[in-house]
DNA sequence: CCAAATAAATGACCGCGGTCAACTTATAAA
DNA sequence: TTTATAAGTTGACCGCGGTCATTTATTTGG
């Protein structure tokens, strides 16, 4: 039987993660190094590697939090009439995870089950996700407003692929740089409309 | 004004490049080492890194030279006359890619032109799979085989958003591993017909 | 044929993520 | 209180990608 975990871990865990955040805030997902990490926090370099398994999953756990942020904003905002509104509703999570590739990166790895550790963050959020778009398409169908020929899940994978291939697109084109909200109407359009 | 590469630049670069695919072969691509790579092919580490830039960007010569194959093949095969026809002929390349999540990100990361280096293989491959797409499509909207209120392209593309969705999901899901042409079609069939 | 100039190759060195046997601290059983 | 056991932490060490001042080979102009 596995014991609770005691104070001094908790108090440490929670140094790390303040550094780590600190350390985002200000110089980007990019800039983090787990060695700066585990000297701002005083620690040995081993005891991060013993609560977060490695640097990914310190940035799960932080960015997966902001995700789920985005997506309690968007559970709690009224839901999307018209294809419009959605893409609408969709805008900012879109821009954060545009800001830097590594968000991208980490957030498509972690997106799915890899096995056991179906309890992380980032897991959760994607399944959310998905939830939540079949919650508006399906409302969507009953109003007519969009087609009701295809299961509301399956619509909704669809406007995930469509949400990380505008991703993909934005940071590899480097001209033409319109908002992903904006290149991605198109294919929400396409999609849904009928 | 650049002066043509000496004889001896590309007998290393060919000599490195054999190295890099006789232990992708054996090996599998997660497997190659840059140190590896110069051991064998006994040459220096800068020398690698003189003639690719990094370790990506031996990949994305030999990865991007097998994609151009798999889209050769495609090219040569007769056009597809179904949506089922498109997923049959998407296979080998969908199985090819899924066979690595390295593949993937790399062809991922690589598939649009970051500023300047457009002359990348990858790159190349990209544009050309959404032209050859595009072909299909077009071929398909004539015989009014799919929906034609969409602009050829923008299937397209669309068509390359659902494949990475694919192999995506592919990579992340352990269970249910149903093969990426498979899960692909519903995609194609929600997307294309009408 | 011989310098000066440029291309190519070298390998010691660095940064940084990740490991692990040893050590310290907390908790439960005797 | 003592002692066995588990939880938590430590930091030297490793692997591997990537850099760059220096050295060696090749080309070119006189």
């Amino acid at each position: 039987m596995t014991r609770a975990p005691q104070k001094r871990r908790l108090e440490t865990r929670a140094k790390l993660l303040a550094v780590a955040e600190e350390i985002i805030e200000t110089e980007g997902v990019s800039a983090l190094r787990v060695e700066d990490v585990v000297a701002r926090a005083e620690v040995a370099k081993g005891t991060f590697f013993a609560h977060f398994g490695d640097k990914d999953g310190v940035l799960a756990v932080i960015l997966g939090a902001r995700v789920m942020g985005h997506l309690d904003a968007m559970e709690a905002a009224p839901r999307p009439a018209s294809v419009e509104e959605i893409s609408q509703r969709l805008t900012p999570l879109l821009n954060f995870v545009a800001q830097d590739r590594m968000i991208f990166d980490l957030l498509l790895r972690y997106s799915g089950t890899t096995g056991a550790e179906v309890d992380e963050v980032v897991t959760q959020g994607f399944l959310r996700q998905i939830d939540l778009f079949a919650g508006w398409i399906a409302a969507l169908q009953a109003t007519g407003e969009i087609r009701t020929d295809q299961d509301p899940t399956l619509l909704a994978e669809g406007i995930q692929a469509f949400l990380n291939h505008v991703l993909a697109i934005g940071f590899c084109i480097e001209h033409d740089r319109q908002p992903p909200a904006e290149a991605l109407l198109p294919y929400l359009k396409g999609w849904l409309l009928r």
